[in-house]
DNA sequence: GTAGCCTTGATG
DNA sequence: CATCAAGGCTAC
């Protein structure tokens, strides 16, 4: 039986596909190779031709390589589509020592992730690693050598926080912290400067292999605590910026889970533990990096860091700060990049570049891009460096949007939800002094504050409520009180990657189309490369893999017109009468009508205004796009059960986020829900008007054999669609 | 474009 | 009138 009446596609798609799927097996550059090239290279691949001979050529290769065998090629599919998440790592620009280490380590994605960002892992910079592994921890010994990186790993455990100091360096910690010790982060805080001062002078005699646990911690308790001070001080901005000043960016715990910092709390180095988090029985380990912003040596990444593991129990953990407090606010650094605090600008206490820059980044609508994997850690020294991730910090950090007023008026009192309880909170001078930390803060991704800038949000505000839903679930305690994210849509998430534009020749998004030809070719050239990417995606789909390849591909089939509408609405979602198919190019319903699918657009619009007013988020549009793809009712199927159990699964998983996330918005599934059929209708349009105005000398890419098939179904009654 | 300093104007 | 959080100005 050949491979066409077998599968019931044709030859040529179907190694379209297998091309698509064992590129990455087959070569060494996986994305360049398995992407066909557009404008990459013009002497190859001319704008209208789309690679259909690098197309071709592959496709030879890759029969060649499996001998043009059905099975040969079901096989390679098979072998590919199974391929781990992990593949997602070697495309993100991270070397392979480290993924090795963090596979090693853990082979959760997130696991990967939080330890890349932990790291801040990057293929630049050239000075070697002094090594100290004192342990058999958790943490792995990163031995990178492009990594500008000293790694010393010091393990405490058992380091509990009782009434009573248990230790020698317990007593020494509490002695010298100026803060209670009843908190996760003063603890934290005070080994973190210990074993930063410990480690600088470590440094400067040189010193690195066969020194014990013990020796190191009594070293440590031989530090005077002037690092400490800087963290913890309470009343001295000036002190903070004389001394060696350390930011701690992360928390990771014992489950690879990150613990995020608070939102709105500018200190950025306290956070709220539950009480019922970790118990004396069961220590939690936290890792942490440090920084001392006065020791760099890359203004790009880390200067200067350690990975720290402390195994304590935080069963005492209380209440720490109120990030209100103005003098906490003013004494601490800014919590985007470590400068001297200024004063409180829109809605977080910042240094006064950091209000400039988000003053110019909003009021002048600036979207910057970061040229390596949106995680550059930002300081001082290397703020200017990289904008996109200094102004994610700042939103991160919680810098609110809406404080940037519309209409530039100069003076007065602001009126946005977070001054007014700044200005309700502020302690009078004469108080100041006297007081001391407060009450809980919210913690960053409080569901209230979430579902609000949800409700009042921009695009912006929205993928923001994704990130901090994201990282939020990173620290969930039972009694946090914040919704969990389920886990399946946060594996669908951490595939979002995968359809990135941010690999897109740059040229090929710059050639304006400047008629309906250029842009016609233009919508199909990124089809095409859409189309490639989608594959990619859904082979790493969880549960995607245990389905058989043949549905795999009838599901592919019968969902990619939709998936790429689903994504042109979101993509649109914040530009209202506008289609945005791509950050240079929008389409409005105007030029639409010019050009023949006027109808098409409009119907998109629609939708992407419901998805506007419903406050769609970023985890209920993955979760569409993947209950497009898992119709267990596609004709064909031959395990249509084992789908339909994926699919039951996933809107169990959007219903239960929707609901969590949303309760103010009690029909939200539904509603998302309802989208779905009239996706379908665009889908069907777009394809009809498609394959109507294919030119008959269009190269034979994916795209054009997805329509050619569509239309054969349509037009043969087969059963299958293509 | 950045960042330090200045001006403005509502508020208590 | 002091405060302070906005926007504006301007040297770099």
């Amino acid at each position: 039986m050949s491979v066409h009446s077998e599968l019931g596609i044709s030859p040529a798609l179907l190694q379209a596909i297998a091309q698509t799927l064992t590129s990455s097996a087959l070569t060494t550059s996986s994305r360049d190779s398995a992407l066909p090239t557009i404008a990459k290279d013009k002497s190859q691949a001319a704008p209208h031709s789309l690679g259909s001979h690098q197309l071709k050529d592959r496709i030879e290769a890759s029969m060649s390589l499996n001998k043009s065998s059905a099975g040969g090629v079901i096989s390679h599919l098979l072998q590919n589509l199974n391929e781990p998440v992990a593949s997602l790592i070697t495309q993100s620009n991270v070397s392979s020592h480290a993924i090795q280490s963090l596979a090693s380590t853990e082979n959760s994605s997130i696991m990967s992730q939080a330890g890349l960002s932990l790291l801040g892992l990057s293929s630049s910079g050239a000075t070697t690693t002094s090594g100290l592994n004192l342990t058999n921890t958790s943490v792995k010994h990163f031995t990178q050598p492009s990594m500008v990186m000293s790694n010393d790993e010091i393990t405490i455990t058992n380091f509990l926080l009782k009434d009573e100091p248990s230790d020698d360096l317990e007593q020494s910690i509490l002695q010298q912290s100026s803060q209670p010790m009843n908190t996760v982060s003063s603890v934290l805080t005070a080994f973190a400067s210990q074993h930063m001062k410990e480690s600088l002078t470590k440094k400067t005699h040189k010193q690195s292999h066969g020194v014990s646990a013990s020796q190191l911690q009594q070293q440590s308790l031989d530090c005077s605590a002037d690092i400490i001070s800087t963290n913890n001080d309470s009343d001295g901005a000036n002190e903070a910026r004389s001394q060696p000043q350390i930011i701690i960016y992360r928390y990771i715990n014992s489950n690879g889970q990150e613990v995020v910092l608070p939102a709105s709390s500018p200190q950025g180095n306290d956070f709220v533990v539950s009480e019922s988090e970790g118990s004396s029985d069961t220590p939690t380990t936290y890792k942490v990096l440090l920084q001392s912003a006065d020791d760099v040596r890359d203004s790009n990444h880390v200067p200067y860091s350690s990975n720290v593991t402390y195994t304590f129990s935080s069963s005492n953990a209380a209440p720490v700060t109120d990030s209100q407090n103005t003098v906490d606010g003013m004494s601490r650094p800014c919590p985007v990049c470590g400068d001297k605090v200024s004063g409180y600008h829109y809605g977080i206490f910042t240094c006064e570049s950091c209000k400039g820059f988000f003053k110019r980044t909003v009021q002048n609508k600036k979207t910057f891009v970061c040229p390596k994997a949106s995680d550059c850690i930002i300081n001082s020294l290397n703020r200017k460096k990289c904008p996109a991730c200094r102004f994610k910090q700042c939103l991160v950090m919680g810098m609110k949007l809406e404080a940037i007023r519309q209409d530039r008026t100069r003076g007065g009192r602001s009126s946005y939800d977070g001054c007014v309880t700044h200005l309700k909170n502020r302690v009078p001078t004469f108080d100041k002094k006297l007081k001391r930390v407060g009450n809980r803060i919210p913690l960053l991704g409080d569901v209230s504050d979430q579902s609000q800038d949800a409700r009042e949000g921009t695009k912006s505000h929205r993928h923001l409520v994704a990130i901090l839903n994201h990282d939020t679930h990173r620290q969930t305690s039972p009694n946090c009180g914040t919704p969990q994210i389920p886990e399946l849509l946060r594996d669908i998430m951490n595939l979002e990657p995968l359809l990135s534009d941010d690999d897109l020749p740059a040229e090929s998004l710059m050639e304006a189309p400047f008629h309906e030809q250029a842009l016609y070719s233009y919508m199909m050239q990124l089809a095409e490369l859409r189309l490639y990417k989608l594959v990619r995606w859904a082979r790493n789909l969880p549960q995607f893999g245990a389905i058989s390849t043949d549905d795999q591909i009838l599901l592919l089939q019968n969902c990619w017109s939709e998936l790429i509408a689903l994504s042109l609405c979101w993509r649109s979602i914040d530009t209202p009468n506008q289609i945005s198919i791509s950050t240079t190019h929008h389409i409005t319903a105007e030029w639409a009508q010019h050009l023949g699918f006027e109808d098409v657009v409009v119907r998109l619009l629609n939708i992407a205004e419901k998805f506007r007013k419903l406050y769609m988020d970023q985890f209920e549009y993955v979760a569409l796009k993947v209950l497009l793809l898992i119709t267990p009712d596609v004709k064909g199927l031959k395990e249509p059960r084992k789908i339909r159990d994926f699919q039951e699964k996933l809107t169990e998983a959007l219903l239960a986020y929707t609901t969590s996330h949303y309760p103010h918005m009690k029909d939200k599934f539904g509603q998302l829900l309802l989208r779905l059929p009239e996706l379908s209708r665009i889908s069907f349009l777009s394809k009809d008007i498609l394959i109507k105005s294919l030119p008959p000398s269009l190269p034979c890419g994916l795209l054009v054999e997805l329509l050619k098939g569509d239309n054969k179904g349509e037009g043969d009654g087969s059963s299958l669609s293509l």
